[in-house]
DNA sequence: CCAACGTATGAACAGTTGTTCATATGTACA
DNA sequence: TGTACATATGAACAACTGTTCATACGTTGG
């Protein structure tokens, strides 16, 4: 239950990559379903450009894999386990929601 | 499992908060116990006054709560909730590890 | 009252971050 | 090859953040 500073620090920095609207916003869009960046865009009316930059954080914090195909570029959540740790943390907004 | 522009917001200022890993060892070093600003500070070797800045931003993310007793103030983790989230987090910190 | 202690606050500064714009890279198709 | 499209990258800038230092506040005991 106890972190090591080390842990500590690579917790933190997950975090800090997810503790941005945006960027939370664009690695929820791609969590479920596989994603393109103009996709991602249109939905959170952000320009592709941003969009990119934001992926390439999320990419080097391993929170999100990309497949290029054709053209597009298809981003989604890297693994189960970074789908479970975000479901999580959904789930309790949700609960936040129900206590008032 | 999907959240409103509002939610995605509130859940990113949430992690914001704990995305920095001095603030987030404060959070987890009153998580369990109630902890005195200076107990605190001596445990991670910051300065009482750095600590007392971020815990007034945890205090502000409704993470903490501080009940005084005489001249120490004692933060110690919101609710069960917050507790909970965090206790997710850090166990998905510990599968990482096992992972490799 | 005063002094000592624990905590909080505010100003200031360097470093970081999100965004925009312009431009480059990569892919497909005529 | 050349044009069009999707994505990526880099520079630049304002806004924000973490930290330090000095100082103020609140509490206890003399």
């Amino acid at each position: 239950m106890r972190l090591s500073p080390d842990q500590t620090i690579e917790l933190a920095e997950m975090l800090h990559i997810m503790g941005e609207a945006n960027r939370l916003g664009i690695l929820l869009c791609c969590l479920e379903t596989e994603r393109a960046v103009s996709d991602i865009a249109a939905e959170l009316s952000l320009t592709p450009s941003l969009v990119s930059h934001h992926l390439r954080l999320l990419r080097g914090a391993r929170l999100v894999r990309a497949r290029r195909q054709g053209k597009q570029v298809f981003y989604s959540a890297a693994d189960a386990h970074v789908r479970s740790v975000i479901a999580d943390l959904v789930a309790h907004v949700g609960e936040d929601e129900a206590e008032g």
